[in-house]
DNA sequence: GGCATATTATGAGCACGCTCATATTAAGCC
DNA sequence: GGCTTAATATGAGCGTGCTCATAATATGCC
């Protein structure tokens, strides 16, 4: 046995997959955590031991797809690998799309805002250590700030995108990364260069 | 006496009074529905006779706050007169920040979003007026979208700027400003001009 | 004023996310 | 196995935002 009894992590994955089922046929309304909870074979209480929040279920969900469009294309232009990388995300999210835009502004704020939740910080981190990889350089707080709204703006756009294959939302993201790798150059980019 | 009874004015201020009172001294968290209904003299389930949520009569307070920002420079260059538009809105809004963050989220998205809520699409399609005066001409949805995206992304960075006099933000906002001036003179920008 | 009808006010009640004192179980040691 | 102690599970209970059947009140007409 392990050092924590490995059920553990067993319940973790019930938490999780429970979530994920119910979400898909219910959405994010018709779902309490009592049903999560239940349906994961535990009490109520015991939820709240392995998530602070229900956001913070979905957050990890999430976190998962994100962490797999990692690296999804390593080369070409830098604009081309920020493209490729965020919609391989997107894609990863197809599924989710119904119920995102309930918790999309949870994952994509700062955790300062939820006060509780930690793993939205982790999502932006590990996204934004990416993006930096993908320039080739370390990003200034302002630059980070930028890219994040920006990549919001992406994600919010997405969410209510209605064209059948999402074209829309590729130009949009065209132009969005476009964007951010133009306001590199600038002097605020410059700055943040070692 | 009026159509309706002008009580009915009074009251909606009453609650809008008792509102920015209460958030003040003590917060988002700390001040539920009831407290500000019996605040404003009335029971709890007339407060949302009218205002269909808590976070709505916040917005109220906000959608006066941006209104005044309108028209504050009249001439100077488009970005000057966008950097003045915004730089006065978040003037505006100071005494708010404290407790914003706890509702900037559902002010910023697209009522879709919260599905109840029509005030925040009312703050959004005026800011944008105000901004399509400015730029003079009519935004397409993209560019209308990436303008929201950048301008949340102010907001939200000014309502975590330590900096003494925000001077931070200032700076993000020429930044900004910068960028989407430029990027309305992109394929982008051109098409969406008649 | 008196009656009928439309508006507005009311607060008990609902389901929710989440907490916390207590009960249950597992781990470590002899 | 028995005993002790630390980790985990439990569900009654809290306060919340919000609803809705009902009561109170205002309006229009005679």
């Amino acid at each position: 046995m392990r050092v924590t009894t490995e059920t553990k992590e067993a319940t973790r994955q019930a938490i999780l997959d429970a979530t994920r089922a119910l979400l898909r046929e219910r959405g994010w309304e018709n779902v309490s955590t009592r049903d999560i909870a239940s349906a994961a074979g535990i009490a109520n209480g015991t939820l709240f031991n392995y998530f602070p929040t229900k956001e913070a279920i979905v957050g990890a969900l999430v976190a998962d797809v994100l962490e797999k469009a990692n690296g999804s294309l390593r080369d070409g232009t830098t604009e081309e690998q920020l493209f490729a990388l965020i919609a391989a995300g997107l894609r990863g999210l197809r599924a989710f799309r119904p119920f995102l835009p309930y918790v999309i502004d949870s994952l994509l704020a700062p955790s300062e805002r939820t006060m509780r939740d930690h793993e939205t910080d982790r999502i932006r981190d590990e996204h934004l250590a990416e993006v930096e990889r993908i320039v080739g350089q370390r990003l200034s707080p302002m630059l980070r700030h930028l890219y994040w709204s920006l990549y919001s703006g992406v994600v919010t756009f997405w969410v209510a995108d209605q064209s059948t294959r999402q074209e829309e939302t590729l130009a949009f993201l065209d132009q969005s990364t476009a964007l951010f790798v133009a306001s590199l150059r600038t002097k605020l980019g410059k700055e943040s260069r070692k």
